[in-house]
DNA sequence: TGTACATCAGTGAACGCGCGTTCACTGATGTAC
DNA sequence: TGTACATCAGTGAACGCGCGTTCACTGATGTAC
């Protein structure tokens, strides 16, 4: 039955978020569309009422979980300074509950090498939310504006790569070392309370 | 018709060859068994003579991927120092060529998150091959043991993320800037011809 | 405001397809004598 | 060394299954009067 257009926007908005989560849980070709719609209360047929394709949520999704992580630095930034956003950040990009749970967490480290071997409007959306977090990143660094970028670059890398090996050599005295690190080479005080 | 125990053995090599790098190229999930043999010149029905699953050919893959980029090293190593052998291996993991060219690449760069939800088997050797990779780093680093195993972790960790995000931001300038980034924070001089 | 009707979000069966895996079969290889 | 035969690597059709996608249908919603 035809449902009103306040419903729909809120099944379109479930299937996005699940689809969030799922996408960075399970990967890209991990993540079906049946599961996805069950997932966020529905059958599987409605699907193309919202979305021309799996390929288009998947572009949507990406965009939607950059929206989120920007607006959270955003966020933190408001509330704080610029220079405490990016280092709590940091601080939660390489906590083991970051590592654990990938379905809240970074889609770079998450699916980012699977998304580049997708569609150009996947790509395209993407890279257009890495050049977004980055900005983000630089505006809480010192230093000129390249000095800056070129740290948040670096600061990026450092996060996604730790995170990726942790995740990669699963639950080993390894992982602790990597994350370590990463946090060493960012200079971040690891036992700090906040 | 039967097959000589030596073309047996050929034709084993070539299927975990091309797995090698239809693996680093396409993903695990992206990678069908039809798909693999016909690369291999074989018909699919013949893989289960070789191997148990398509699982059992993946940690197969990767313990073949491992051991050959490890023998790399370790062949470098001899014929210069290690520290040569670290810095070559640097210079060629942040190249153009080793992001648009992943079949021949780094796993970890690769496939290293889609390993992390596979069998505990593959896990397994994919956690082991990078601690052999890690430890072979390290030798070709100065300072105590200690510290040449964390200086390894760290430049592990900037490689693999700096080629993480290249292949995802696409063929942009961004890409440049953050191999540019990596060389950078790993002291790279980077138009040194040898 | 009330009524008649066109719209269309959601359902669930069905589509073709490719997946990993199995199997009867073939015939060269390896072995026993 | 030669012969008879059991083995088994490789073939290609077939299996069940899940995938992305389509479609006839339903009935509440939104709209026109």
């Amino acid at each position: 039955m035809r449902m009103s257009r306040e419903a729909m926007a809120e099944h379109h908005q479930a299937i996005v978020e699940v689809a969030a989560r799922m996408l960075r849980e399970r990967g890209i070709k991990g993540t079906s569309v049946a599961d996805l719609m069950q997932a966020a209360g529905l059958t599987h047929g409605g699907f193309y009422r919202h979305f021309e394709s799996k390929d288009a949520l998947v572009a949507e999704a990406v965009q939607s979980i950059h929206d989120a992580l920007v607006k959270c630095l955003e966020t933190k930034a408001d509330k704080a300074s610029e220079a405490d956003a990016v280092n709590d950040y940091v601080a939660k990009y390489l906590s083991q509950g970051h590592v654990a749970n990938p379905g809240v967490g970074c889609p770079m480290a998450a699916f980012g090498v699977e998304a580049a071997r997708e569609t150009a409007e996947i790509r395209r959306v993407f890279a257009n939310g890495t050049q977004r977090t980055i900005d983000k990143l630089s505006a809480g660094l010192r230093g000129t504006p390249s000095e800056r970028r070129t740290k948040a670059i670096q600061m990026f890398i450092s996060l996604v790569g730790a995170v990726v090996i942790a995740r990669a050599v699963g639950d080993s005295e390894l992982r602790e070392e990597v994350l370590g690190a990463s946090r060493e080479a960012l200079g971040v005080s690891v036992g700090r309370k906040r």
